[in-house]
DNA sequence: CTAAGCTCCGTAGCTGGGTACGGAGTCAAG
DNA sequence: CTTGACTCCGTACCCAGCTACGGAGCTTAG
């Protein structure tokens, strides 16, 4: 299917139309041509190019992000592309050890209000106390 | 200092005067009493609360949770602290999951690229083609 | 031809947790 | 008494990434 509408395409990849016209508005997607009409036409380009944006987001590049790495996708220059997810790998790392710590915090609070020989919820105790 | 002003609260707990001001509204912070001139005034007890809503934060709660907690602390329950954190623990733990699976897809388009056999740049084609 | 259903468009609203604004009033030091 | 810092208030705005609205026009199957 060589001419797809938006609702196609949005279908086929996964999303919503207003995203794909998001999107666009956002400069990710090229405004495509124009049947008699004005209704959007779209090729397998766009379905590549979609996935592409979708996949980048999965793995944690925000939307200015995603547009940088599709701009550095026609010039092949490898160190911004590299950069890039240098950068995000430390934001990840970072935020992971933030999660981490809440992890422990909350299960240990759990666990002393599994052991259940405090007067008082230990939950509420420690945050009212800052212990 | 038994009586302090919304700038001295704020300070002595690290957080800004909109801050205050909009916990009050929230309804986390009870409305103080008021000096002549309509100047809030507040005690040891603010700085304790305010204190226990950031640490919860910290602890991931939202707000909203927050306020639950807080209610729950009035009429001792643990049960429903206990819930609350089990269940925010969970979301901590499958936001982890995602977090590591990002770190780890991030980490392996870095080491392609350093391995940097490739014709074209392996991050950049890994996200086009969805490999 | 008609009726359903898709598409067009700009703009407004949502989430969460605040931050900023700005004119007026108040308070404490000097 | 003045000056400068603080406080009052409601409202609007910020971030990202959509999602919803609503009235119009187009398209396609029957």
């Amino acid at each position: 299917m060589p001419e797809m509408t938006i609702g196609a395409l949005a279908k086929a990849c996964g999303v919503g139309v207003e995203t794909v016209r998001y999107y666009q508005r956002r400069g990710l997607l090229a405004e495509p041509q124009r049947r008699s009409g004005g209704v959007r036409r779209y090729g397998a380009d766009a379905v590549a190019r979609l996935g592409f944006i979708r996949r980048a987001q999965d793995v944690g590049f925000t939307l200015d992000e995603v547009k940088t790495l599709l701009k550095l996708g026609e010039t092949p220059n490898c160190r911004g592309a590299r950069t890039l997810a240098a950068q995000k790998l430390e934001v990840v790392k970072a935020r992971l050890r933030d999660l981490q710590r809440v992890r422990r915090a909350l299960a240990e609070l759990i666990e002393r209000c599994d052991a259940g020989r405090e007067r008082h919820c230990p939950i509420i105790e420690s945050l009212a106390r800052g212990a």
